[in-house]
DNA sequence: GAAAAAGTGGCGAAAAGTGGGGAAAAGTGG
DNA sequence: CCACTTTTCCCCACTTTTCGCCACTTTTTC
């Protein structure tokens, strides 16, 4: 299970440093891709490929469906580890996520987000007033 | 699986690279053809024959499916990768697109579509903003 | 406090993308 | 049917980007 925070540096080639702790599991291939809230999901090949069949399956007469498709696919970008615990993040996902100096990474259970340091921090502190009322909103869904 | 976003140039012959990512899986013949949106659509002799089949089988008595028909196959043309990795795209097609300088490359896990660059630019954006309401659109279905 | 591991930076080789020239093929007109 | 024009396509060369590798710094662990 993919648990903690982590806060790494970018490099000038958008390369960044996965937590020494996550690498066991994520040998081989994996998928960045858009997340929520303007982060970045990174997926193993086994919890991407159930999301991706789902959306080959839906009609190409839909013009919902063909957008959806291209939002998820078009964003997503296959990355590999290198022999220092690295991957690259490609430049358009940076964009995406407000990335420029440094990153938050974090574990998430089944998958891990990375975000702006600057971006987290700022979610992290209003999540943290606010813990009691986001559950209460959910109460009797957990 | 195909994946990400690419731009490449046209040059004065029509010819576009293939992201080399895509390359080993596109050896030999291919079918490039109108698409929705105005886009082009690029497939593999595999992921093209289930969309002929499918063609083929709407009823003749119906208009629409007539001019369905006619539209994607007489607008399909099949190419060629060349040696340093490129497609020629035929004039009718680039018009069709609104093709001049700068394409965009998607990757759409089965298949692979080509944008005029600045069109791409505008559905990607608009798509971005608009996620969470395609996606509610589909409720139930992915 | 020393040794090991984790994180960071940068250089050089290799690959990807781009452009253009020339031969072959296709099309056109006499 | 031949000669000419135009288009296509194959190949070479250059530029830019990517990626693997090595080395250094910092943090952790024993």
């Amino acid at each position: 299970m993919f648990l903690g925070r982590f806060e790494h540096s970018v490099d000038s080639k958008g390369r960044v440093a996965v937590p020494a702790r996550f690498r066991d599991r994520l040998s081989g291939e994996l998928i960045v891709t858009r997340g929520n809230d303007r982060c970045l999901y990174l997926f193993t090949q086994a919890s991407w490929e159930p999301l991706a069949a789902k959306l080959n399956a839906l009609p190409t007469g839909d013009a919902d469906a063909r957008n959806l498709r291209r939002a998820v696919f078009s964003a997503a970008e296959p990355v590999e580890i290198d022999k220092q615990g690295r991957v690259v993040l490609p430049d358009h996902l940076r964009q995406y996520a407000g990335i420029t100096g440094n990153v938050a990474i974090i574990g998430l259970g089944d998958y891990i987000e990375i975000w702006d340091q600057e971006s987290w921090q700022t979610l992290d502190s209003n999540i943290e007033q606010n813990v009691d009322v986001i559950s209460s909103h959910l109460a009797g869904q957990y």
